[in-house]
DNA sequence: TTAGTCAATGTAAGCGCTTACACAGCATTC
DNA sequence: GAATGCTGTGTAAGCGCTTACATTGACTAA
């Protein structure tokens, strides 16, 4: 059996006796065709298991039906949430995902970047608004419009699809001095590098000082993503001076870890200790108690960014602009956070 | 400003007063030029923010270095811890990896398939062993080498890294019957076109049967994937005449809903009922007690899988073959499963 | 000096595809 | 019965790139 090379146009084209045109139409507009040689042509290919080459046919259609995405890490279900939604709505309106994953570092999305749309993506979904200007002007001079998410930042580079982390974690904070709390933890994940990381702790600052109290009630901890580093970072915090009464932690993961340490430590969530997350993913509902978090629409801002974004391709060269849109978040009051404990 | 379109190698080649031919080599065999030359195009190159056709590159150099991965969902932490291994590694080798999703659609996947070949795709990794025998010829007319994983099936129409899902899961079930329980409730993910699934309720079976019991002590659910479902599940299971003693869950995350629900019944978990889950994610470890359940060397698969499916790639049109590897399973013994209740 | 070598660059073919245009054949129309 | 339109198909150009081969010129060796 000779090394037979996967066929082309033309071998369907020679295998049904009709040119390659006529092949070409009958895969892209079979209307212009008329039955029988139809019938003939999509024997051929079926026969041959011709499957055509897209790079070929981007290359002089100028059309790929192809957006992109680039997420620091497919293992956040928080990303994988919005991803997927925004997925469904791209398909829907038959265009095709193509995701690639940066580590959370800068280099690494911007090399991302070059190769999604060497591969023809004709738009760009990104997360969090800082990036540096090589990145923006490359954007620009390829006529690539970007739409930045999990971040609402109206007047940023790029157009953004999100909500406001800052403000959001600045309520949650509000509540939890309401409350009555002088003396909190926060467990953040690292914030270099991190615009929406960085967001939630400014607003945990912001509403500290809002409420006239010295930052000196706020304990920081930074650390890695993740169920164990929170578990550390709570361990961190437990072994200071003085003990927090509430935790606000920047995301859930992050939180069910300082659960699991409060627990190790026999101290009850909430009566000793309350402890607050971010984001509301399916893992909130599943500690016990139920964590009291900041619900984010994810599949939702997948969806819109979705519209949003294949509004901004079909515009065209026109404008790469688009709008922002803030999609609101809201606490979600479940059994982790009361009023901290007389002493 | 006239509508510039996007810069094409010939562009450099004016721009910095040289052929394509030099401009090519700058950028794919950069020794092969002096380096005044170099200088040149470089210079060029970044003044037009100039950015390769990946199509055109490979439709002549016959080489994509791409290898696509077909999930079911990305919301599923389980696929995206592996996928993230399996990423890396093909990171690490010089490789692009193209994600689609195929929502547990056998003819999603079918065309998920052929969009990523035809994107250039040279190596598939698939989840499962069982699909169309259309699949199967186009992949063998295309010549494109294809993993089976998550599962282990020597002898498949695909080699396949992963592991047993039904020994896995038949050890579980012998364990739990080792302990005493005589009356089983299982929670399972659907099993229709989904071979992980059935291999798991299989193994139950197969257990039951090996220990001499009739399979009226099982009790079977099948439900969607998710924490409420699972819940929802366990509410059915719960509302039966007999209630178990046990319940095996197909997956950690029906498990997380069998024990909300559980709790909201005031069982105790495993005093009053045991439950088992499968996979060992995070979310095993946080909820309370944390789940017995089978560990899965998910990110280990994945770097094996990478490995494999590289050298399959590179073995080229030779053998397509490729052996299967077998990744092994273990129980973690956590708090969720113990002897049953005495009546 | 002259042939020979070699490194650096240019020339041009062609990868697989779509599509503007040309063309042939046929049914209408006056 | 010629002019007209329409429909189905073919012809061929060219998308952006790599690379085999040709060319150039500087240098070496005899």
């Amino acid at each position: 059996m000779p090394n037979a090379p996967t066929p082309t146009l033309n071998d369907v084209a020679e295998a049904a006796g009709v040119s390659t045109a006529t092949v070409s139409r009958c895969l892209n507009a079979p209307d212009k065709v008329v039955e029988a040689t139809r019938i003939k042509v999509l024997d051929a290919v079926d026969r041959l298991g011709y499957s055509p080459n897209f790079g070929a046919r981007a290359m002089v259609a100028k059309r790929t039906n192809t957006i992109g995405a680039i997420i620091p890490t497919m293992e956040n279900a928080m990303f994988a949430r919005g991803l997927q939604a925004f997925q469904e709505k791209l398909h829907a309106h038959g265009y095709t995902l193509l995701v690639a994953s940066s580590s959370y570092q800068s280099e690494i999305e911007a090399a991302q970047i070059r190769s999604l749309v060497a591969r023809g993506a004709e738009g760009l979904l990104l997360i969090g608004q800082d990036r540096p200007p090589e990145i923006l002007k490359f954007l620009r001079t390829q006529r690539i419009p970007a739409l930045a998410t999990w971040v609402f930042a109206p007047g940023g580079d790029l157009p953004s699809v999100g909500f406001d982390n800052r403000a959001a974690m600045a309520e949650m904070t509000a509540e939890v001095l309401r409350l009555g709390h002088r003396n909190l933890g926060v467990i953040s994940a690292f914030t270099n590098g991190n615009d929406r990381s960085s967001a939630r702790v400014e607003g945990i600052r912001q509403a500290v000082q809002d409420a006239n109290l010295p930052d000196t009630v706020l304990t920081i901890v930074e650390t890695a993503y993740g169920v164990e580093t929170g578990q550390a970072a709570m361990a961190e915090l437990l072994s200071g001076d003085i003990r927090p009464t509430a935790v606000l932690c920047g995301n859930d993961v992050l939180a069910a870890g300082a659960m699991i340490e409060a627990r190790a430590r026999d101290l009850r969530v909430p009566d000793d200790i309350s402890i607050t997350g971010f984001d509301d993913l399916e893992m909130a509902q599943v500690v016990d108690p139920q964590l009291t978090t900041v619900h984010v629409p994810h599949r939702e801002m997948g969806t819109t960014a979705a519209a949003a974004l294949i509004e901004m391709v079909e515009a065209g060269g026109q404008s790469i602009a688009g709008s922002s849109q803030n999609l609101g978040t809201r606490i979600i009051h479940r059994g982790s956070l009361t009023t901290p404990p007389r002493t």
